[in-house]
DNA sequence: GCAAGACAAGTGCATATGCACCTTTTCCGG
DNA sequence: CCGGAAAAGGTGCATATGCACTTGTCTTGC
């Protein structure tokens, strides 16, 4: 087995520790360019992917998303406030359906824009190609870890 | 220009939404793992630096793990409470000194077999070489997303 | 020795994160 | 029809995250 480099000696080991560091960072960016229109990045992200995906139960969302459902449960509340989407009830007598206003359509198609400029910065830094290679990398991340302990999902 | 493929179309786009999502994923692994000590991952990752890197100011150990000042300094409370660090007078007035107790050494002791434990389980999943490299590829992230705002640090 | 600016840290606020536990509704077998 | 399991959400608690602003301390030029 040959040495360890200086690098790997001084970095970080813990994948966990690495990815959420990089996590802080990158979110940096794009909540910068957001706050332009007053919404945090996760929001955006909320925002996107019920206009993109339509009106949905709140568990559905979270699991489409990738997130806890009572980490979205509570993150709708400020969104519901403002007036960007409202929370109906569903089909079901337990389900409740996630739907944007118009107030909420407009505002994710001006901050759009916001990320989309967040978005070619950063890839103007770290490369296109390489973002996109990263992103299939974090698939197959979650693909990986979301198996051993499904839950709530799958 | 080549069609986009099903992947493509319905995966994440965003790069910061894929970090933060693979960030929480992976983190739970560790996390579940940790909780056998008490500790949640970003304690582990404090208690860790504290102890590799010996007695230094909140400021620098929060540039050292690529973290926000008051994020860190906040951190801590509970760290401090439990008697696993203090937060002493540095040789400064402004400064102050962290430094690891003998139950926080202890403590950091067990908690890395815990730690090696998932480390291993998610490297079992996604293979220790492929690990070695999303976080080789996350550390340049972390360097062309900090050159633009260095702000506090660097 | 002093006032101006730099520097380290703390605080208020708002949101993010997820586990354990609880309530309400269905659904299903008998 | 009833009783228990399953499903969908909500809540309490504790911590994580970071910006703007404040406080206390040092450094430096004069």
């Amino acid at each position: 087995m040959r040495k360890a480099t200086f690098e790997e000696r001084s970095a970080t080991l813990c994948n966990s520790l690495a990815l959420r560091q990089a996590a802080r960072h990158v979110s940096q960016i794009y909540e910068r360019h957001l706050a332009a229109e007053g919404l945090r990045a996760s929001q955006y992200s909320i925002l996107s992917t019920l206009g993109r995906c339509g009106p949905q139960p709140i568990g559905a969302l979270a699991q489409r998303m990738v997130m806890d459902r009572t980490t979205l449960g509570r993150a709708l509340k400020p969104l519901e406030r403002d007036g960007l989407l409202e929370i109906g009830p569903g089909p079901d007598g337990r389900t409740r359906s996630l739907h944007l206003t118009a107030t909420g359509e407009t505002k994710l198609a001006a901050a759009a824009g916001r990320w989309q400029e967040a978005q070619a910065e950063f890839e103007a830094a770290f490369g296109t190609q390489e973002a996109a290679d990263l992103r299939a990398t974090l698939r197959r991340v979650i693909a990986v870890t979301g198996e051993g302990r499904a839950g709530q999902g799958a």
